[in-house]
DNA sequence: GCTAACTTTTAGATCAATCTAAAAACAACC
DNA sequence: GGTTGTTTTTAGATTGATCTAAAAGTTAGC
């Protein structure tokens, strides 16, 4: 070959294009573009010609390019508000799983709990223009902001807090029901006075776990009803422990909004000389992997944050295909993850570790 | 105005670009540009009327087509083995912290340690054109890949471990130095039989805590030297920790790979009835937020995984500014959080809680 | 009023793909 | 050989911003 096909750039990067290929293949850009896109227009001989030449001159996709004219960028924009939180971490990885089996790939920010943050993050998105978004909403935002988000282009999914008005895509876990099945739990060991320590913040994550202990209450026919607002740090689970516990009649179990709380709930009854599962029973939300590891270990309502990734990513997937398709909410059932924080059902030595130990992702 | 200046696509979204801004402001498409990429060159009456006609028309500025012709896309790629892990998730947030600032957006992809998860990602990441790469290799990464992505035109900085030979950009906590620290901390305590629970994978993270336990046994004059290798979960913490104990003479204190070894150590030692911090003491390292919940509550080598995100990315950044530069090594000294699991310094209600709280990154 | 030296603006090419509509190649049939 | 009907291939327009080199507009100096 005497011609020269490539160029450099200004750090001395060969950059092989689409007309490299047609030229050195014989054939036009158009046809290398169709077999690039693996058309079933392109002929068996020609295909096999092309792809000999991509190869051989090690040609890279160039998706900003096809950007520009196409349609898709197979992108996608993910907004979580707290990553440093095990519970995210886990739920990341499904997202990861999920998309990589696609081609997709995703860009990551955290909003840590500010509007702000997450409008400048969406803002860029739409300058990239992904495909779509996964939105975990920070607190206070904007319901009319899914709404943009769509007149944008772009497919909204919420995740685990939803502040729009339905009909919208939604994938979580079932917070009422999991606090139902704790409450369930706590009257079956015959306890009447289970009070309940959840978060102030107005979203449907935490009006839902509200609603969920409110509708136990009445269906067991309870009259003791006491619960705490606060935001829901292991700090927070140590200050209203101490409130509750020093009240009359102070409750026998506590289930709390999630495991930081009782994680702070069961420092708070020891500080205070009681024993966690014995004094008081407690129970957390989410069963992250820490949760086996407490003592006594933590039973909790496992939400699989792994698994609600995975949906989430699913459903976006789904809507990027079908814009017009009708929205789907994604709901899964907690499980009770029962250990020894509410009577030793077993002695500490026998905590379940295997299905906690790392890389266990389903 | 008569005209129209507007076009739809094909989900009856309005697509502004800089002509209709031209045609609008009165000016042409390259005074625009201009104006966007706040060039001195345009007068300030041009810019001020151009910049009325932005916000007038609506205008989203299109990345894929800048990149097309620019250099820059202010994207950067980050690959994580276990983002499920608490540290990988303080990690993330300290990065995208410091690229927010400037503007830049990550992908994040998880290897799970897999070197072929992490070449697809890498591969995409190429076709997306990033800026660069911030790497914390999978385990068995070529050691060529770091020049081959050099060769990419892509700036990557290693960080936690490193594979590739010098020079390279690494960010990343001295290891050595803080298993020294830890071992000062026992020697102090009185302790002389210290043994070390590591990892068995062959990378420098790995490498750099031996070298550190080895050097500080020679400066100490210890004689008594024993380590286990093995995966790092806290089921293998139990495991080591069982076969350690039953050895006669067993160790008086051990320091573990990291903090879930750790806590499984803390297990196992209850298990065998046991007391962690009276019958034998304990050294995390990382100190992830769980490591002030533990009973007791974990001593642990602090690495400071917001501050390596930070540095990380920062790094990344002036390698991108300016890609002929020096490579650099930003490795941050380790601090040793103490805390009761070498013996109770503080009764466990004393537990310090405040610099551990949820959003608490420094 | 003319030239020189700036400052400001712009036309048109360019980046690397996709898409449309038409041309070319090939086969089958009368 | 010409017509029709497929199957393949292609030229050229298009996408939206950037870049280059030149044009146009200002100001200053003599």
């Amino acid at each position: 070959m005497s011609q020269d096909v490539t160029r450099q750039d200004q750090r001395g990067n060969t950059s092989v294009t689409l007309k490299d290929i047609a030229i050195h293949a014989g054939v036009s850009r158009s046809t290398v573009s169709l077999v690039l896109r693996e058309s079933p227009l392109v002929a068996e001989r020609t295909r096999l010609k092309v792809q000999r030449s991509i190869k051989a001159l090690g040609y890279v996709y160039n998706r900003g390019a096809a950007t520009l004219r196409g349609s898709r960028t197979s992108t996608l924009g993910v907004v979580v508000y707290d990553i440093a939180n095990p519970f995210f971490g886990a739920m990341v990885a499904g997202i990861d799983a999920a998309l990589n089996r696609e081609g997709y790939v995703s860009f990551l920010a955290n909003s840590e709990d500010s509007p702000a943050r997450q409008q400048r993050f969406l803002e860029r998105m739409r300058e990239h223009s992904v495909d779509g978004i996964l939105l975990c909403p920070a607190e206070g935002t904007d319901p009319t902001l899914i709404d943009t988000i769509d007149n944008w282009g772009m497919a909204c999914v919420q995740v685990l807090r939803h502040v729009a008005e339905p009909p919208f895509d939604y994938a979580s876990a079932n917070f009422h029901q999991g606090v139902c099945q704790a409450m369930d739990h706590l009257v079956g060991l015959g306890h009447r006075r289970i009070a309940f320590l959840g978060g102030h913040s107005e979203h449907s994550a935490t009006r839902e776990r509200w609603q969920g202990y409110k509708a136990s209450l009445e269906h067991h026919q309870l009259t003791y009803q006491r619960s705490l607002r606060s935001t829901v740090t292991r700090c927070d689970g140590i200050v209203m422990i101490e409130q509750l516990m020093t009240e009359s009649p102070a409750p026998t179990a506590v289930i709390c909004h999630n495991d930081l709380v009782a994680f702070g709930a069961m420092l708070g009854l020891k500080r205070l000389g009681l024993i966690p599962g014995v004094d008081c029973a407690v129970i957390g939300t989410d069963d992250v992997e820490e949760a086996s590891l407490s003592d006594p270990a933590l039973t909790s309502i496992a939400t699989h944050p792994y698994a609600i990734g995975e949906e989430a990513a699913r459903l976006a997937l789904r809507r990027i295909a079908n814009p017009e398709g009708t929205r789907e909410q994604v709901v899964l059932s907690p499980r009770l993850q029962i250990r020894n924080s509410c009577g030793a059902a077993r002695p500490t030595s026998n905590v379940t570790l295997s299905n906690h130990a790392a890389g266990d992702h389903g």
